[in-house]
DNA sequence: TAAAATTGCTACTACTCAGTAAAAGTAGAA
DNA sequence: TTCTACTTTTACTGAGTAGTAGCAATTTTA
């Protein structure tokens, strides 16, 4: 099992931390991008809110875009994870419809930072890289446009073109990411029971719609 | 009339000359701001693309800083100015409605490269320029909010609370600037019509869509 | 044609910051 | 304690670029 396991024990658990201290410059990376722009940003920055210096940062990234490129990754892929469980829940188009926008839209709002950074910085991002993520963005937007063409045949929902509709409906939940502020106007409960609601009612028949 | 009068005439010509230095260097760095993000891209390199050289751009730009708020203005103030125009044609909210995304989903569209780099870049603005950007935005999303509210009272709108849905609906636009692709998997048009019909199917009540 | 005004450019400064080499510090094993 | 491996820092380089001072070219005026 022992997989980096250097000269001498104990590999476990340094692993663990070296992951750990991987974690923590994440997410203050996460943060400053996201409040001061990726470009803006000096790594000595990150560096000084973790109470160590740069040559710190070099030795668990390999540079600033790996940095950014982890960043975008962690966002895309966790509103994808999020995605992929709730259409594993058995039920209708409709029902696992209103389960998805719940679990994306939350996820998106608790892990802001991560989703606006990629929707900001993509062009900031190395071409392969920024490739990787856009395939990513693929998937999800596929995997909605399923679904949507599900509710279609059944008869569920009334859209013309499920591609199109799931554009518009990831659009409508990244957007949160952009306008979203903690303390704001509304509760992220709020955001989230609207974002359902206005969902359900772009993809259901006239006359169907409930309370 | 004569207004920024030097010692000697012609001042007219003169004038409309410089405001037409300073659109086309605007349009070159919404150019390259758009497609290399706004820290990314050198004053230097907007001088190239002019056949002209940086200190060119000094003598009818303050700074860097005053280019980006420029494009960002204009990409607010122009969709402002179609709302505002779309809303002053007499009819009932539903028309009103379906003029105003039209509209606005088509000059959003024509002048992609401001509205994203308004979308993208407000980190990067100074705070005072930011504020009044974001008043702007605000102004957009309260003219919106009137309408829809409007439309509530009428009963042609089926919809909880103006304002939020107007961010929706705002934010349905705004999106289209982030992923439209000229020349790509769909048209200008077709995607103005598919914005039009989300948005309708978002704000009527049941039983109320049309074809 | 010469003086005056305007416009643009050459050449520069000052600074920031990504990335690195090498030394210092730290902890475990003997 | 001392050897060894690993971790983190100090101190630096080099590239890139925002912004400017002052000169050169051009145009305008008389």
């Amino acid at each position: 099992m022992d997989k980096v396991k250097g000269k001498r024990g104990s590999t476990a658990l340094k692993n663990e931390i070296t992951a750990y201290k991987r974690r923590r410059i994440l997410e203050e990376a996460s943060h400053l991008f996201f409040e001061k722009g990726y470009e803006a940003t000096a790594l000595d920055a990150v560096a000084e809110q973790l109470h160590v210096t740069k040559p710190f940062i070099y030795s668990y990234y390999k540079n600033k875009g790996e940095l950014l490129y982890e960043i975008c990754q962690t966002g895309i892929q966790l509103s994808l994870n999020v995605l992929e469980d709730a259409l594993a829940v058995e039920g209708t188009a409709t029902e696992q419809l209103k389960v998805v926008v719940e679990r994306v839209a939350r996820i998106i709002i608790e892990n802001q930072r991560y989703i606006s950074v990629y929707l900001r910085e993509e062009k900031s991002l190395d071409p392969e890289d920024a490739r990787r993520i856009r395939d990513l963005r693929h998937k999800f937007d596929l995997q909605l446009s399923d679904l949507l063409a599900k509710g279609k045949r059944t008869g569920e929902f009334d859209i013309q073109h499920p591609s199109r509709a799931a554009i518009w409906i990831s659009g409508l939940l990244s957007w949160i990411a952009l306008w979203y502020h903690d303390g704001g106007r509304w509760s992220a409960t709020e955001v989230v029971m609207d974002a359902i609601s206005t969902v359900m009612k772009m993809v259901q028949p006239a006359g169907a719609q409930r309370g």
